[in-house]
DNA sequence: ATTACACCCTGCCTGC
DNA sequence: TGCAGGCAGGGTGTAA
């Protein structure tokens, strides 16, 4: 369900309440994961192996590329305040990759508070006045996932393992929109499916492709190889505008199944202007929005606003 | 190499 | 009311 927006937004709540913390030990509920959803047989030693990699790590800061996030862990020393001279500041090695999937949530909470039936896992906190503290990873589908892993080169930043071959991301420093331009315009596929090529740009996922699109004005079967630079910018910079600005309201919840770490929803879904609402009025000229499967995903559009590529 | 598709889960909604 | 089937915001492995 979270894209960039509320991944970020996440993140955003989870390194307010985790940085400079200490995990002093772990739950693991339901081993599944600790795996992604196509590698399911989790070996038994796998749940020690995680407790024991992150009980004693000492929380530096939550990062994120994309849909990915990760606390980046330290060795229990306070880096910030280390002479750099003496002892130059050691870059983390290790990461918590969590990966949120469809349904995952971070939630902080008191021990003690009740503990929701789809937690997977625990992560117990103390921070240094050492009051205790927990990170729950609450997860309906088990479609996310949590790890912990090395920290690799990948596109300009130090990225967990797993998300190496993941895209920069349009909200980053690092994000080249010439080499996506360049790539993008060799795609033969459906540019809504190019959209959610997390290795072309990360960050998009259903909902702001067909946000973006209509914005842009571009037909979602429209073919990038085969369609106006000025075109593919414009979609480029829709997708990064509009989630933008889902961000600055806190995201897009249609439902209970996205919140932030206090659990509150976003509020962007009042804003959404194809997305959910086949059947209903365009906002823009009142023709019936459309409803069609592209690359396997429910996709919106307006048959007006976004004219048919005229090539097939 | 690029592209297409099945699949991993649970829960909810629709229609018969 | 019960139940089968479809659908859901993601990513990966495999095969063509």
């Amino acid at each position: 369900m979270p894209e960039l927006p509320e991944v970020e937004s996440v993140r955003r709540g989870v390194d307010e309440w985790t940085s400079g913390t200490t995990i002093t030990g772990a739950e693991v509920a339901d081993p599944r994961i600790l795996g992604t959803t196509s590698q399911r047989r989790i070996d038994p030693s796998a749940v020690s192996g995680f407790v024991s990699a992150v009980t004693g790590a000492h929380i530096l800061r939550a990062e994120r590329r994309g849909k990915f996030m990760w606390l980046c862990l330290g060795e229990g020393a306070d880096l910030s305040t280390a002479d750099p001279v003496a002892s130059p500041v050691p870059r983390p090695e290790l990461g918590i990759l969590v990966h949120l999937g469809m349904s995952g949530q971070l939630r902080i909470h008191s021990p003690g508070e009740e503990i929701h039936r789809h937690t997977r896992a625990i992560l117990h906190l103390s921070d240094d006045g050492g009051q205790p503290r927990e990170l729950r990873f609450v997860d309906q589908r088990i479609f996310g996932h949590i790890g912990v892993q090395p920290l690799v080169h990948g596109y300009g930043r130090l990225v967990p393992a797993s998300a190496m071959h993941i895209a920069a991301d349009p909200l980053e420093p690092a994000f080249d929109p010439e080499r996506v331009m360049g790539d993008l315009a060799k795609k033969r596929t459906a540019i809504k499916v190019a959209l959610l090529d997390q290795t072309l740009v990360s960050g998009i996922g259903n909902i702001y492709a067909d946000e973006a699109l209509f914005r842009a004005g571009v037909h979602p079967l429209a073919v990038p190889g085969r369609t106006r630079k000025s075109r593919l910018v414009a979609v480029l910079e829709s997708a990064t505008k509009v989630m933008s600005d889902a961000l600055a309201v806190g995201g897009t919840s249609f439902d209970a199944l996205y919140v932030n770490v206090n659990g509150e929803s976003g509020y962007f879904d009042r804003a959404l202007l194809v997305y959910g609402r086949g059947g209903q009025e365009c906002v823009r000229c009142g023709t019936e929005i459309v409803k069609i499967t592209v690359g396997g995903r429910g996709t919106h559009y307006c048959p007006v606003c976004q004219k048919p590529p005229r090539y097939r």
